[in-house]
DNA sequence: TAACATGTTCAGTCAAGACTGAACTTTATG
DNA sequence: CATAAAGTTCAGTCTTGACTGAACATGTTA
């Protein structure tokens, strides 16, 4: 297929590896398959393509894709007279993924309340640092969701 | 001063380490003393009374101080006639944590395009997968700081 | 059923980094 | 200036978790 420039592809795939790892704590591993298929060419990859690009072990590829489908960033994918899975990167994984992480504003949210119950005057200056922190959080778990589904509505039409 | 159930208020700030380090990959201790910051009274703590209560090191507290001082989560105050310093949770920390979370979208746009470049044909079928996420994040790098700027007006009315 | 290809599991290795404790530096006060 | 309090730095310890490699399990074809 159309891969002449491999090793800028590998090295963007290793870009994507290191921002995932810092910006979500996912391990590395996971980072260069999600990068790998992001960029690679075709799109569906199995098991030992990527094991041999990436320079990764069989139980390494097969813990990671199994993680990878789990939180639903991928597909896994059959070819007909072909024994082996393929992967590939899932469709609306990067709104789910997004979605999925503005679940933890409101877990902060509930967060900040439970601190104020703990307070002798939550409605007193001693609670003006939580109250701050819980209307932030509460204006963003309002309004956040509203943002994707804004986003979906665009790109249907 | 009112600190009656000091052993809840402790838990809590372990509670809110702990969620801060699965979220953004922030050491245990710098957890500990944010959470601890957010509830404990006065607001404002030396690094003897946070070290004592935490049952962290001296060093342990003047390294994460320190950092929790360089991203802006907290601030360091004087007392006059006390030469020890004081730390305080800074006000608007969680707007601004937030608007600097929300910088990674615009990192991962960026990526996008980059991996766009690598292509042979960008705009084909081969490209679809790095459009969506390009598009995507493109929609939320506009739209985020319009929120963050449509909360900071609420507040201040 | 034999032989092989594919995929999974897990014990062990290795690296990264949080935390401690002690030595060291800085600063204030009598 | 001497002393002590406060804060910093850093070598060493310890924990956590990613990754490997080999044994094992599963399924497929001749």
């Amino acid at each position: 297929m159309a891969m002449d420039n491999l090793q800028a592809r590998l090295a963007y795939a290793e870009r994507i590896a290191v921002f995932y790892e810092k910006a979500g704590g996912i391990p590395r591993m996971a980072g260069r398959i999600m990068g790998w298929l992001l960029i690679c060419d075709p799109p569906q990859q199995n098991a030992a393509e990527l094991g041999q690009v990436l320079s990764a072990s069989k139980g390494s590829i097969s813990t990671m894709t199994r993680w990878l489908l789990q939180i639903g960033l991928i597909n896994k994918t059959a070819v007909p007279g072909d024994r082996r899975d393929y992967f590939e990167i899932r469709k609306g994984t990067w709104a789910d993924l997004l979605a999925q992480q503005f679940q933890t504003v409101g877990a902060f949210r509930e967060l900040a309340t439970q601190g104020l119950d703990l307070l002798t005057d939550p409605e007193g200056e001693e609670g003006a640092r939580l109250r701050e922190m819980r209307d932030l959080y509460t204006f963003f778990e309002r309004e956040l969701p509203l943002l994707i589904e804004k986003w979906r509505n665009e790109r249907k039409e």
